[in-house]
DNA sequence: ACAAAAGTGTTCCAGGTACACCCATGA
DNA sequence: TCATGGGTGTACCTGGAACACTTTTGT
């Protein structure tokens, strides 16, 4: 998307997509033990959203979600699943967004489909937090990593695009190398238990994780730490690659 | 839908829908041990396909769901799951959507939405195949069961489609009563054990299967079948609406 | 040496599998 | 009464939870 879009669309623009859909992206991060959600902030509206894509003509739906996904934080092949799609009639927000347009200094008509219903494909991406360069898009001014305790109140159904992606995230925790992608290359047990018990919102067992992690295979011990605590430093691990 | 409209839409009747956007249903019921799948066939053809649907412009995507299996099935209030969007830009079939048009005496601009790129979100509906009324519907000459395992080949993707629900299905089929969906007010543990072999695709252990389906608390088991068998008569079970 | 945290071994229990046995039924 | 299949009891296995114990490290 050029500049001269970003900031001023032609009727062309709007023609390049599909009409009435759309694509909104819970991307996660974890960061001092709390996970992050990527939130957008619109130009001079305080009005906050999830980055959110429109679907090119001919583009498939997947790949318009890598394409939201990597004008926003500069990452591409990372985990990024589609779980659900949202559908409510009244799921638009009419007055939100025609705020946003006119602090924008755009003039739509009543009509255009962007103030109209909207279907949405929501998507979850887990991202390493150090490495992600927040960018605003099109219409936002501000693209900034929120705790999810304490996520801004956001326009339409956002929060529970949210909340529906957390639980996905729960059920699916235990797949393959699914904390690969939220942790930086290498990390102790407990930084990896501690991602588990942010992710499920609950305690767990230290010596049972312990064994399921090294039994999963997936591990990789690799020298000690050297911390400078008082007591015993703890391995490093990374998780394997192995393509089996 | 009236009559009139289904013989020969106006323009009015295609603006009372989103554009580019359908539903399609795998409706899955279960006769003499086989999962059955409703398919359309249309009208002079020998094409084929999933009950589809269009949402309405001020309607849920669940509702439209929902009115769709009702249109096909002629049932309400029954188990019926969103599962996964569908969203390849190359999956529309405009060679066979022409064909279907022409025999069906319909002449539209090239650039109708219906000739162009769908995107179709899939839903799962478990039904009791015996209270089914298949019933055809827009541009379709039949609506009728088909052994799952001898589906002819359909428009689209919708095999995939097929594919995905089944996989889904088998994720789910622990869910509590799903079965009740599938099978008659009472049944044998021996029916209700096929059942879940069908749907899983491989054969389960006896008594462990029953241990597990008491266990559940969710059968009730009631007076012996009598059947004209050499043998035990088992007993007849149904679910238990146990509300909490 | 001591406290604190990491790593490992052992026990216990729940759920699931496998198998043996009993029961009911009509030929 | 016998063959057949339904129902139940029991032994076993596996994975997870809980706990004890050992190892390491800086103070």
């Amino acid at each position: 998307m050029g500049q001269q879009e970003l900031k001023k669309p032609t009727e062309d623009f709007w023609d390049k997509y599909q009409p009435g859909l759309a694509i909104d992206c819970v991307i996660v991060g974890y960061h001092e033990r709390e996970l992050k959600i990527l939130i957008m902030e619109y130009e001079n509206t305080d009005l906050y959203a999830l980055p959110a894509g429109f679907i090119e003509k001919n583009e498939d739906l997947d790949t318009a979600a890598s394409r939201a996904l990597y004008e926003r934080t500069g990452l591409k092949d990372i985990y990024l699943s589609q779980f659900h799609t949202f559908g409510k009639s009244d799921r638009n927000d009419t007055e939100a967004m025609e705020i946003i347009m006119r602090s924008n200094g755009l003039d739509f008509d009543k009509d255009h489909w962007l103030l109209r219903r909207f279907v949405s494909v929501g998507y979850v991406a887990l991202v390493d937090y150090k490495k992600v360069k927040p960018t605003a898009g099109f219409l936002s001014s501000q693209c900034s990593w929120c705790d999810l305790d304490s996520i801004p109140p956001l326009i339409q159904d956002h929060q529970k695009i949210i909340d529906k992606a957390i639980l996905y995230l729960r059920d699916h925790v235990d797949d393959k190398l699914l904390g690969a992608n939220l942790l930086v290359d290498t990390f102790t047990m407990k930084d990896l238990q501690k991602l588990h018990e942010t992710i499920l919102g609950e305690k767990l067992h230290r010596t049972g994780f312990h064994r399921k992690m090294m039994d999963s295979g997936h591990l990789e011990r690799l020298g000690k730490k050297k911390t400078g605590k008082a007591h015993r430093s703890p391995y490093l691990y990374r998780f394997s690659s192995d393509k089996e």
